[in-house]
This record gives structure tokens, sequence and C-alpha cells, in this order.
DNA sequence: AGCACGCCGACT
DNA sequence: GTCGGCGTGCTC
């Protein structure tokens, strides 16, 4: 008889041990994989260790737990590489998840249905990096991202990796790259079993390519991996959805270190946390010929501010006349933020959330439904305020892509030139890839269309150009207030500059804003530095890593009193632990969205020195919480 | 993350 | 009276 310790490809709690024992008839090897019975079903496990089973000590050392024997063996072979191993690990430590979750990630998708035969190159050993090499970063726009990127591949002997956000970017740079290399490798999530397997032993031999792809790349058998460019690092899409919830960017330079690799970041532009990173070494790019056209809405007259000022809409019809290709920056979709009871001001919420409903147009001919966006629930236009009896609702707010739209069209019809085209871009239009691959398609046929678009436009940012770019709500375009809203706004517009247009024209009603100013003169210098003390003296990112708890319950007390009860222990637990100087904690208060789907939501925010371990604290919560560490909002 | 247990509402 | 909703709790 034999103990087998094993990580099962299953979550346990991060708190309790990760690693599991059983028994079994005979020794097996390390990284064999095995069936493990937990609780009442059967799981796939690595095995770790192994040791002879002498008489009743056993009973000691496990003890308050019967050992189970293992189901069966998968293979003897083992399947899991020392790198795969090193990253289960630190994907576990740094993002406070469970081991056989973090394993499960970086094990390929047909792990447990194809057995291979790794080398004992791959088995045992790292390549060892002799010395760990600086992040480059480099800001780029769609002129010079093509020089930056064969640059940064010639003399390039070995594998290299170019980590994109989204799949809507991997055919630029597969097509960009091919005009210079013929071994491209071109990875979509989702393959079939046999072709991920195909190309998961092309990376195992060795093999020297370039691989394009989004985050689930990096977790390929590299085994002589050069280089590492990640293109953008503050992404959206660079965050898993799925526990452990990295950031890939991170984990592509914790790869690089591991194995050797170079790694570059290429960023339209360098986001606060990464100019404060010490060993990045930034290489400015030169400026755009673009002409940026600010507009202050203050001087309109109070009781009716048009979406689009005389100014822009000038500009559309000149733009028009002369078949030039326009593009106007959304910040939302639907058609206004918020409807509104035009006698007693109150807004209309959803039953469910306590957030107001935003308004859908949901025919040409104006016929609209109120959604929520956090739960999904729709209703139709009100009958009557709930309130003050009154029957008459406008829709107020922030404007959305179809109400920016509709302007438009307004104005191309009071112009006499409404045979122009526009089109909605944004995810209510786009559900799936397909949907969006045809409207783009579509927009194609028609080069001279008008498109309103969120910002999921930016995927197309390095290859498409447009001569005119108007922003019609600059004060609304980030969605909550968080301390990442002014860099966002600079971010958004660096992206709008990609498109290399000949004017950018931005709507504002606070004209004097200093991000503002920054932007226009492009020189964010004293940008970084001011965002930077405040972030220090705050404690936010890149001086502390932000933990966000939430818990949701039906009842409003019993939230409030767990969120109350967690923050008194933690508070507890830091002066027992002594971790004052690494902790800070802020809470318990409501949540953002206080109700949400019918739930009352409570938070709590960590602020976490970067060095202490995430465990150190979070152990003390509850698995009842939602645990997010590094969330994209703070709010 | 699964998966079962357990306790409340609408069906043959 | 059972089926089934999903809240709560456990996994060597």
């Amino acid at each position: 008889m034999y103990i087998i310790e094993v990580i099962p490809l299953a979550s346990l709690p991060p708190q309790a041990p990760q690693v599991l024992s059983y028994y079994f008839d005979t020794q097996l090897p390390h990284g064999a994989v095995v069936k493990a019975p937990i609780g009442r079903r059967e799981v796939l496990a690595i095995v770790i260790g192994s040791e002879a089973l002498t008489g009743r000590k056993i009973s000691v050392k496990k003890s308050g737990f019967q050992l189970k024997k293992l189901v069966g063996v998968f293979t003897e072979i083992p399947q899991t590489t020392s790198l795969q191993l090193k990253v289960t690990a630190w994907l576990a430590k740094q993002y406070y998840a469970p081991l056989g979750l973090a394993l499960k990630t970086v094990l390929p998708q047909f792990f447990g249905k194809k057995k291979y035969i790794l080398s004992d190159r791959q088995k045992t050993q790292l390549p060892s990096p002799t010395k760990i090499n600086p992040t480059r970063l480099v800001t780029a726009n769609s002129t010079t991202i093509r020089k930056i990127i064969k640059d940064s591949l010639s003399g390039n002997e070995g594998q290299s990796l170019i980590l994109v956000p989204d799949r809507q970017m991997i055919d630029f740079f597969a097509d960009m790259c091919r005009e210079f290399n013929k071994n491209i490798v071109v990875a979509r999530g989702r393959l079939p079993n046999s072709e991920s397997f195909a190309l998961w032993q092309k990376i195992a031999s060795g093999d020297s390519s370039i691989v394009i792809g989004t985050r689930s790349v990096l977790f390929l058998p590299w085994s002589n991996l050069k280089k590492i460019i990640a293109i953008d690092s503050d992404q959206e899409g660079y965050k898993s959805d799925t526990t452990p919830k990295y950031e890939a960017v991170e984990t592509a330079r914790q790869i690089a270190d591991l194995t050797g690799a170079q790694m570059v970041i290429v960023s339209s532009f360098v986001s606060v946390s990464d100019s404060y990173q010490s060993e990045l070494v930034s290489e400015k790019n030169e400026k755009s010929k673009t002409s940026i056209e600010i507009i202050s809405l203050t001087q309109e007259s109070r009781s009716d501010i048009p979406l689009l000022s005389l100014r822009v809409q000038n500009l559309i019809i000149e733009a028009v006349v002369n078949k030039k290709r326009i593009l106007i920056l959304s910040g939302r979709k639907g058609y206004s933020a918020i409807l509104v009871c035009e006698r007693c001001k109150t807004t209309t919420n959803c039953e469910n959330c306590s957030i107001p409903m935003r308004v859908n147009k949901i025919s040409d001919a104006g016929e609209s439904m109120l959604v929520c966006y956090k739960c999904g629930a729709f209703r139709n236009w009100p009958k009557e305020c709930p309130k003050c009896k009154g029957t008459k609702f406008y829709p107020s707010g922030s404007p959305g892509s179809q109400k920016i739209e509709e302007s438009i069209q307004r104005l191309l019809v009071r112009s006499n030139i409404e045979n122009t085209p526009t089109a909605v871009f944004d995810t209510d239009l786009i559900r799936t890839e397909e949907h969006e691959h045809e409207a783009w398609n579509n927009i194609k046929k028609k080069p001279n269309t008008i498109i309103i678009a969120t910002p999921i436009i930016f995927s197309y940012r390095f290859s498409e150009r447009f001569d005119l770019i108007i922003v019609p709500t600059a004060d609304t375009l980030a969605t909550n207030p968080d301390f990442r809203t002014d860099e966002r706004f600079i971010q958004l517009m660096e992206c709008l500059l990609d498109f290399q247009p000949q004017r950018l024209v931005i709507q504002t009603f606070r004209p004097e804003n200093e991000v503002l100013k920054a932007f226009v003169a492009r020189d964010y210098l004293e940008f970084y530095k001011n965002e930077l003390s405040v972030r220090k003296l705050l404690g936010y990112p890149p001086f502390c890593r932000l933990v966000k708890l939430t818990f949701r319950h039906n009842t409003a007390s019993r939230a409030s009193f767990a969120a109350r009860e967690l923050f008194a222990r933690l508070n507890q637990a830091i002066q027992h632990d002594k971790l004052s100087d690494f902790v800070k904690i802020m809470g318990a208060n409501p949540a953002f969205t206080a109700r949400e789907k019918g739930l009352y939501a409570y938070a709590i925010l960590l602020k976490i020195s970067p060095d202490m371990r995430l465990d150190t604290i979070l152990k003390y919560v509850p698995t009842t919480w939602y645990i997010e560490p590094d969330p994209r909002s703070a709010v």
C-alpha cells in the first residue's frame, strides 16, 4: 500500500489544504494522472508524491480523515511540465485561487482525453534563465507598430508570442507578421481537440514560430520561448473571467521571468501603474498629425443643450460632402441613461436593482422599452409615475449610441444629404463574433457609412482609418467614477488617434479640465506625477493591490450584519497579526449597486501592500463572500 | 467549482 | 401528496 499525494483538478476552498492524500496498491510517478474520489464525484488529479504505507503511522498523520482509495490511473506517463507547475503555483498564490483550478487553467483543453509524452527537459527543469530581462515598454501608434513588431522579432531564433486582448485583433497581427516571417501560428480559443493537440505538440517540440493569440495561449508548453510581445496592458480582455482571475500581461511577465524570455509591452498609452515600474524602459514615438479641437458646451443655451454643437454639425456635413470617413465615439449603448418623470423628475429604477433603467429604442418608429443592464429585466414605458401620478416621461442623462444616431440622421435630413448611411457598432447589435464580422462587412460595403461606436471599435484601430472623429460626450465616457477614470479617458482618446484622423473633436462641459489639457498637449509627465502622488496618498495601485469583497443576500439586515461582522473580524486579525502597515480596510458599505438582482450587496475594499501574499489576510474571509483580486474598478 | 442535501411553492 | 426551485455546506 502506498499513500499518494495529488492535486485534484477541482476547487477546494483556498484556506483548506490544496493537496489531498489517497491510498493505492502501487507507487505512482510524479506527474501521473489519476482518478480521485472527492465527495460523491470523481475528478482527475496530478500525482505529486508517493510514499510507502508503513503500518498505522498514517492514521496519526492524516488524523480526522478516512483516506479513500484512488479509483484508477489515467496514465503513469507524466503529463505536466515543470514550467506549468511553476506557473500554477504562482497563479494560485498571486490571485488567491484554489491550486486545482490554477492547474486546470494551465493544462490543455484535451487534458485527460489524450495522452502524450514530454521530453525529459520539460518534465524536470526550466531553461533556467541566466538573468531576468527587464520589461520593455514601448508606446506605438498605427504607423509605428509594424516597425516595432518587426524589429522586436528580427533575429529571434526561438519561439515568440504576440499576446492580443481580443480575437478581433488576431488577424491584423497575423497578416502583418506573415509579411516577414512564414512560420506564423494563429491560436483562436476553442479549437477541436485534434488541432489543439497538434498545436500543443508543435510548441512542445521547440519549433520556432510566432504564435498570435489571446490570453489562453500563455499556457502552451513553451520549450524555447524567447520573446513575449503584449499589445496594450490595460484592456478588459486581459483579465480572466474565471478563477483564477489572472491578469494576462502580469502573468506573461511571470512566464517571461521563468523562461528567460524578453517581455515587451506595446501600448497606445502607458498606464499610470506601468509608468511607475522603474525597470521599464519607455521609448517615445513621434506625435500624430491629428488636429485636436475642444468644444465647450458651457456656452450653449442652458435649456436646449444640443447633442451636437453647431461647429460639429458643420464639420460632419462638410466631411460627408467631401466623402470623408466619420466615426462618432459613443459612451454607452442604447438610447439614453435614464427616464425621467416630467412633473416630479423621478427616474424609473429597476425593481430588482437599485439603479435607473436605460431607455432602448426597439423600432425605427421610435417605440422604446426600458432595460436594466444589471439584471437584464425589461419593462414597457411606464403609464404613470408611482410618485406623482404624472403620465409624461422623457429620456435624459447621458445619451447612448441610438440617440446619437438619431441626431445624426436628423442632421442629414435637414441638410438634404439623407442618402448617407449610418450604423451603430456596439454590443447591443453585436452579440457574437459572427455578428461582429457580418456588421463589419456590411459597413465596409458602404465606405461612406457614419459609424457610431462604443470602444469595441478599438479592436480595429490599427487597420482602419477615419478622417473625422467626434466625441460628443467626453464628460460621461466613464460609466462609474473611479480612481482610474482620468487615465481611462486619456487611453480612449489615444486609441482614437490610432485611427489617424485629420481632426478629432471633443465636446465637453469642462474645457478647463487638466486631464483634457494633458491630452491636447499630449504631454503626460505632469499627469503621471499628480496621479501617482494621489494614488500613493490614498493607497491605490501601483502602491497597493486592491481586493474587493462582496456579500449578497436577499435580506438587507443579514447582508449588512455579515458585512459588519467581517469588517470587525478583519480589523481584529490585522491587530492580532500586526498587519496594520500592510493592509487597509475600506467599508463595510453598501456596494456601488446596493441592490442587485433582488439581492442586497455589501462591499469591503482591501488595500494590500503589493509584496504581501493575499492569503495573509484573505484566509479570514468566509467562503460565502465573493472575492475579487485586482478589480478593474474600485467601486 | 461541482454536487448533494434541505426546505418552500405549483403541478399530476 | 410529489417535482423542482436554488440557498447552504462539504470535499483526503
